[in-house]
Parts: C-alpha cells; sequence; structure tokens
RNA sequence: GCAUCGAUGGUCUAGUGGUAUGACUUUGGCCUUCCAAGCCAACAGCCCGGGUUCAAUUCCCGGUCGAUGCACCA
C-alpha cells in the first residue's frame, strides 16, 4: 500500500506544482470535492473534451447542446432524483453514526417503512436501538438527505430549485425540440458536456469523488425494436475485455471478444451498447489509458436501475483507487422519455410511417343517440362508452352502468364493419446512454503516463500523454543563450504558434533542466536551434518518450510538428527518413 | 459524519514559549557546443479562529484540509 499510494502522491505532486489541479479556494481554506483546475490542468482538460467531441460529434454526428446547470423542481421530480436521491437518515445521539432510518424501522419488522414520512419515522424509531452502538435512538431527528444541492429561483424562495445532478435531463425536457431539428426521423442523439453537482456526504477520494465534476454525455434515441447500430462494422471486429455478469459469479477475469461475438452471443444487450462499448475504449486508450488497465464491467441485475436493460461500465485500474468506473454505458430503455411525458404532459413519442399503410378491418358501435339520449338522460355518455367496448349478441346487448344492469336492444345501435388504414404508429424511442467523468479521464490519463526513467543515474519524471492530449505541444530551446540562436528560436516560436501549435519558449538554464522541465509537464515535443541551425536552416526535434532526436529543416517544422501532434506520422517513422 | 494521526517558503525538511535551519525549485547575472553541471546574488514560510501568557509557529479548545479505519457513495 505505502509503494501503491506513492503513485498517486507523485502525481498529485506533479498536478498541484506544475499546474495541472490546485485546491479551490485555497487562501480561505479549500472545501472537499471542489478542485481548481491550473493552466495545464484546463488545457489538458479541454483536449480530452475535444477528443471526445471529435469522436460523438464529428463521428457520431450526435450535435452537442447546453443546458441550464440549474433546474426547476418538476424536472427533478420526473427523472426521479427527488424521490430516489433523498435518503431519510437519522443520527444517533450516542454515537453519532449517521444511520438509513426507514432501514432500521424494516428490520424491526415495519411494513413500507420507506413510505413513513419523517415525523412517523421519528416516532417508531423512538425506542430502538441504534444497529452500531445499542442505545435507544430515543429523540433523534430524522431528515432527508438530498445529494442534490438546492436553491431558490428568485426573490422571495417562491420556487424551489436544484444544480444538476447530470447533464442528462437537459436533453430530455429538450427531446421535443430535437426531434423536430433532427427532421422526425430516428435513430438521433445530442452531447452535451458540462458541470454537475453533488453533494456527497463524504467526499475523500481527491479527483475521483468531486462534488462538482465535468461530465460529457452522449443520449442517442433509437427505435425500441432497431437496435443494431447503422455503422455497427466499424467496431464489428473490434476487441474489448468484457466482465460479464457470469464471469463477476463465477469470479474469473475478463473476456476479450469481438463486438459482433459479444452481441451474437448475448451478452451485450445489442449492437448499439456494444458499439459505445468499443468506442469507449479507443476513446480511452487514446487520451493515454493503459489498455492493459482498461475493462468493461457489466451491471449485475441488483445494482442495475430496474428501468436498464442493460448496463456496462468502463472500469481503469488506479494503483490508488482499485478499479474506478470512467464511462457508464447503459440502455435506458424508454424510462425517461415516459416519465417525462407523463409529468410535463407533453408527447415524448415519434410517428413511425409504415412502408405500406396497413388496412385494418376493425367493428364501430354506432349508436343511435336520437334515442339513446332523451331515454337514459344523464346514464346515456356511460352506456355510449360501454356500448363501444361491448361484445353485442344477437338481439342486444348487457351492460353495466354503476352497478346497475342495462339491456341495450339491437335497435338502439348498428354495428358496423369498416376498413381502417393506419399509415404508422407513434412510437415512444428508447434512449442508449454513454456517460463520461470527465474530472476521472483525466486523473486516470495523469496516472497512467506517469513515469520514471532513469538516466546517467539521475531519475526522469515524466508524463507521457499523447500529443493529441498534452497540454503544451513543442517546446522551443535555443541551445545557448547568445549568438542570435535566441533570436531564432523565438521566430519559430511565433511561427509555430501562428499555425495553432502550442509552442513554449525557455532558455532559461542549462538545456538538459529544460528538457526535463517539459517531460514533467508532458510535452510531447522539444525543438533546439543549434550552432549548426546557423550554418543550414536546420533544428532538432526531440521526442520525449525515447530522447531521441532528428534533424529537420526549419520550413518544414509546422507540418512535420502538426502531422505528429495528429499522429499521422510517429517519431519513429519521421527518424528512420 | 465519527475515531485516530498529521499540517513550517512552490517542494522536502530542521527547530523553538522571545518570528525560524538546510536542500531542491524559481528569478537575475556569469559560465557553458544537447539532457536537472558550476559560481554569485535575490525572492519566498510557521493552515485558520479563539483561549492561556508580558510574549504562541510552539501549550489548550474549536474549525479547515489531508491520511487511515468505520459509515455513506441514486
Amino acid at each position: 500500500m505505502a509503494e501503491t499510494s506513492d503513485i498517486y502522491e507523485k502525481v498529485m505532486d506533479v498536478a498541484r506544482r506544475r499546474g495541472f489541479v490546485w485546491p479551490s479556494s485555497e487562501i480561505y481554506g479549500s472545501v472537499a470535492g471542489f478542485i481548481d483546475y491550473g493552466p495545464l490542468g484546463a488545457m489538458l482538460k479541454r483536449n480530452i473534451e475535444n477528443l471526445w467531441r471529435s469522436f460523438y460529434v464529428f463521428q457520431e454526428g450526435y450535435y452537442e447542446i447546453e443546458c441550464p446547470t440549474i433546474g426547476t423542481e418538476a424536472i427533478f421530480v420526473a427523472s426521479g432524483h427527488v424521490k430516489e436521491f433523498a435518503d431519510k437518515m437519522v443520527q444517533c445521539p450516542h454515537c453519532g453514526e449517521y444511520l438509513r432510518a426507514d432501514h432500521i424501522a424494516q428490520e424491526h419488522g415495519i411494513e413500507n417503512a420507506g413510505t413513513l414520512s419523517s415525523e412517523a419515522l421519528r416516532a417508531t424509531l423512538r425506542d430502538l436501538p441504534c444497529p452500531s452502538c445499542n442505545e435507544p435512538l430515543g429523540e433523534a431527528d430524522v431528515f432527508a438527505f438530498n445529494l442534490m444541492f438546492q436553491t431558490t429561483i428568485g426573490p422571495g424562495s417562491q420556487r424551489k430549485g436544484y444544480l444538476r445532478p447530470e447533464t442528462a435531463q437537459g436533453i430530455f425536457t429538450d427531446f421535443p425540440r430535437l426531434l423536430r431539428f433532427y427532421r422526425d426521423k430516428l435513430p438521433f442523439g445530442a452531447v452535451q458536456i458540462g458541470k454537475s453537482y453533488r453533494n456527497e456526504i463524504s467526499p475523500r477520494q481527491g479527483m475521483i469523488r468531486l462534488r462538482e465534476f465535468s461530465q460529457a454525455e452522449a443520449e442517442i434515441f433509437v427505435h425500441p425494436e432497431e437496435k443494431n447500430h447503422p455503422s455497427f462494422h466499424r467496431y464489428a471486429d473490434y476487441t474489448v475485455p468484457l466482465l460479464t455478469m457470469e464471469r463477476q459469479a463465477e469470479n474469473v477475469e475478463p473476456v476479450t471478444m469481438t463486438m459482433r461475438a459479444a452481441v451474437d452471443m448475448g451478452l451485450i444487450a445489442n449492437e448499439y451498447v456494444a458499439y459505445y462499448i468499443a468506442l469507449t475504449h479507443e476513446i480511452l486508450t487514446y487520451i493515454g489509458v493503459d489498455p492493459a488497465k482498461l475493462r468493461f464491467r457489466q451491471h449485475l441485475t441488483e445494482e442495475r436501475a430496474h428501468y436498464a436493460a442493460d448496463c456496462w461500465d468502463a472500469e481503469v485500474y488506479s494503483e490508488r483507487f482499485g478499479w474506478v468506473e470512467i464511462v457508464g454505458i447503459a440502455d435506458r430503455t424508454d424510462y425517461d422519455l415516459r416519465s417525462h411525458a407523463e409529468h410535463s404532459g407533453t408527447s415524448m413519442t415519434i410517428f413511425i410511417p409504415y412502408g405500406e399503410p396497413r388496412v385494418v378491418k376493425k367493428r364501430r358501435i354506432v349508436p343511435d343517440m336520437g334515442v339513446i339520449g332523451p331515454r337514459f338522460r344523464d346514464k346515456a355518455k356511460a352506456i355510449v362508452e360501454a356500448l363501444a367496448v361491448s361484445e353485442p349478441g344477437e338481439d342486444g346487448v348487457r351492460i353495466t352502468i354503476d352497478g346497475e344492469e342495462i339491456f341495450i336492444s339491437a335497435d338502439l345501435y348498428q354495428v358496423r364493419e369498416e376498413e381502417v388504414e393506419i399509415r404508422g404508429e407513434e412510437v415512444m424511442p428508447h434512449v442508449i446512454e454513454p456517460s463520461y467523468g470527465i474530472d476521472r479521464m483525466l486523473y486516470v490519463a495523469l496516472e497512467h503516463s506517469y513515469a520514471e526513467d532513469e538516466v546517467d543515474g539521475e531519475t526522469r519524471r515524466l508524463l507521457r500523454l499523447p500529443p493529441a492530449v498534452a497540454p503544451i505541444q513543442v517546446a522551443v530551446f535555443p541551445l545557448m543563450n547568445r549568438d542570435g540562436l535566441d533570436t531564432i528560436a523565438r521566430k519559430i516560436t511565433d511561427t509555430l504558434l501562428q499555425h495553432r501549435i502550442l509552442a513554449q519558449y525557455d532558455d532559461s538554464g542549462a538545456i538538459g533542466r529544460r528538457y526535463r522541465r517539459q517531460d514533467e509537464i508532458g510535452t510531447p515535443f522539444a525543438v533546439t536551434v543549434d550552432h549548426d541551425t546557423l550554418e543550414n536552416n536546420t533544428v532538432t526535434i526531440r521526442d520525449r518518450d525515447s530522447m531521441e532526436q532528428v534533424r529537420v529543416p526549419i520550413e518544414r517544422l509546422p507540418g512535420t510538428l502538426s502531422a505528429l501532434i495528429a499522429g499521422n506520422v510517429t517519431f519513429h517513422e519521421l527518424s528512420k527518413v
């Protein structure tokens, strides 16, 4: 443990010292669960988010929306967060333990303890012993603890609001608008990157459990009976380590297989879920997660939300925290849309036309209102409704209205056989939801890219961040601060910046020290101007990981570096030319 | 939240009832023809609040943050 926690200490030490992650509002005393991203951390985070966008927005074509972080109570009543996110708790006056009030009552044989009010629970608990210290709970107060931050909207505390505990609800509440935007066709998706808030009781795992955190969520709306992804071929042969329910029960290692096989064998519920498992694997390895420390774990039936058809977590192994959930990929069925439709009264369905209109034979019972109206007066309406669903006999039909049996003779209605053309049906889409914790992605990228080398008997600390996410992309050094080398190096820096390559000039101290500084913050490439530059206009590009150098003409720097950063060419390939 | 332990420049640390040691880093200069070299100089610190005391970074109480265990983690 001492050795494993070391890595966390070392990573966080670099993160603090070099401006990746700082305790928030440190000068007034920082608060657990809140962090600041310093200049390099903010840059790294933005790069990770943009990489995520390149997959979900550019590759998948799911456009990004942005909703408020504060929502009215109604939204979270419908989403279930007001009810499900709040626990009735009690603090034992003797030992100070926080306990679930309803759980204690339930254990002592109280039926439906979960539905009792706080007052009723308090009365019930008075004579019950604390499960922790066995002293009676007495007059201990029962209070609801909801993990959502509450606020009020406008003056006078009139309207209750909550800080969103996930970004997803904004996409659900915009569903009717999104449906029009995507011109009434399934499947379509929308994504959102933003802050979410959960008032964690005890956030004690550094960047892993924050009270304010960033999520990147995609909500993909699909036809309930068509869960084959149109581009499934992209990942059909992609292999991913899967820790299925069965393998968890048998306590065996994950099995690595193709997505095609996993779907065919029924291990993954459908192509959509499989597709995003593979895509997630690709994103995570892209940002620097070690594939050997990445697995996809299926939720067990009892931990899965009752409405979810299937749910997988991308878990990354951290030396410090063990297997950490980084991404959740769930088939949420139509739970969210159904709930918002019921609570808001707004239709959340899409009309799907059939290929061919279907002709259906229907029997319609048409009442003779001229007779039924005057004869039955105030019962007439109820009779007509009952008649419509009745099964008439030859001479009439018996129906029951308010317990009274009434015989309606056959001359009071006509039975017509009609052919009705049905052109399609209203369908409530199912939702596939990949949900990413950006802060956790950033942490594991740091932890997995942290490395220590031995160079000439000295330890070299470095972050092996992939060039695409590294906060600083290129460092530019004059070998020595004279003979005009510095002037050339500054000019190169400006040129690179103009090409949107984030370059940093440094002429302070010995060259070796400058390389080390950049190694520690993960800068993948360093350009050095030396005396040969004065002769032939070439400079060296030095590779962070191998510490090797190649010479290239100055005018080819922007193109070469861009290709290296984009991953179109590797340094190894470059050095062979 | 409870219990135990801890908190000294950016980092690691010495030490103390009378304002603090050293190293590394950083900054400026000298030197230096590619991986934390050397020399000179400079910047910078006792977590916050209250108490005891002539005097508190030091002792006491409370808080904050961190580590560990328990609880919590839709």
